[in-house]
DNA sequence: ATCGATGCAAAACATTTGCATATTG
DNA sequence: CAATATGCAAATGTTTTGCATCGAT
């Protein structure tokens, strides 16, 4: 997505929707917070600018927005939050830092080749796919390292 | 898991718990289910022989397997309910039918290919991996088939 | 002025917890 | 009998909804 405000512009315009202050400010929020942030955590940030904001209406939005397909909601791991990230235009997947709890995105060409195999094997149709590892990211590691050598 | 029960007494005894028969129930009801149920699901099946047992003892029971790594729990798409998987001692991976809901295990070997190449370019460690798949079922596919021929 | 969006409070839903009672070893 | 597990009800945490009001077009 060149531009999620531009584009949910046009979106509510030729539906007969708003924009309002509270769409705006939630969108460009969003937008710059280059994360997956959960709902609370985007209310927080847009509350900063907009205390009166409402959690429900960052909800409304969001939901809007993933029913538009111009965001996408995961609950990764064990987490009982729902993420929402905005929805970049190609498929891709997530790493998760167990230690900092930070998310990585990243692609790969080998998942059309696990989904062509297990149609061939299954007879299934695969529409999409998600991958998420988990495990320990590269500062982290080093600290862990910086850590056990002074011990 | 030879036997998911047996398993079960071992470390009940070896930690001065106690077998009940709502423990046995519980167990017998979801290695015989050979799906991925929700708490529940669960509940519903073991209800029907015992309609005193109480949702709160399932939940209580799925996390003290859980926590003894006896079985592994997902958030599959975006459901908001926990599923519960009578843990394989291997890792696998998940395709879940959009028509009949229907969850299919499989396996892939490339998954340690796309951990490894992963680990290279970022420097991350990975422990985990998780991959879960969106389509049709031959069985669904079939289906829809059939249906559009006759319409 | 109209009708869609918001704030708020209440509902809904999944899961957890405190406590008195029942049950196991 | 002692300690653990259970049933129940109440609490918790997240997301949704009804409704009166506000505000964009």
């Amino acid at each position: 997505m060149a531009d999620l405000l531009q584009e949910t512009q046009n979106r509510i315009q030729s539906q007969g929707g708003r924009m309002t202050a509270q769409r705006r400010l939630i969108l460009e929020s969003l937008q710059g917070m280059h994360s997956h942030p959960t709902a609370e955590e985007l209310h927080a940030v847009v509350s900063a600018k907009d205390p009166s904001l409402h959690l429900s209406t960052v909800y409304r939005t969001l939901r809007w927005l993933e029913q538009e397909e111009l965001i996408k909601t995961h609950f990764f791991g064990d987490e009982r939050q729902e993420r929402f990230d905005p929805a970049h235009p190609m498929e891709h997947y997530h790493f998760i830092c167990n230690s900092c709890k930070k998310i990585l995105e990243f692609d790969s060409l080998l998942v059309n080749t696990i989904k062509a195999q297990f149609e061939l094997h299954s007879g299934a149709y695969v529409e999409t796919g998600s991958v998420v590892l988990h495990g320990t990211c590269a500062k982290c590691r080093e600290q862990i390292e910086v850590f056990s050598e002074h011990t």
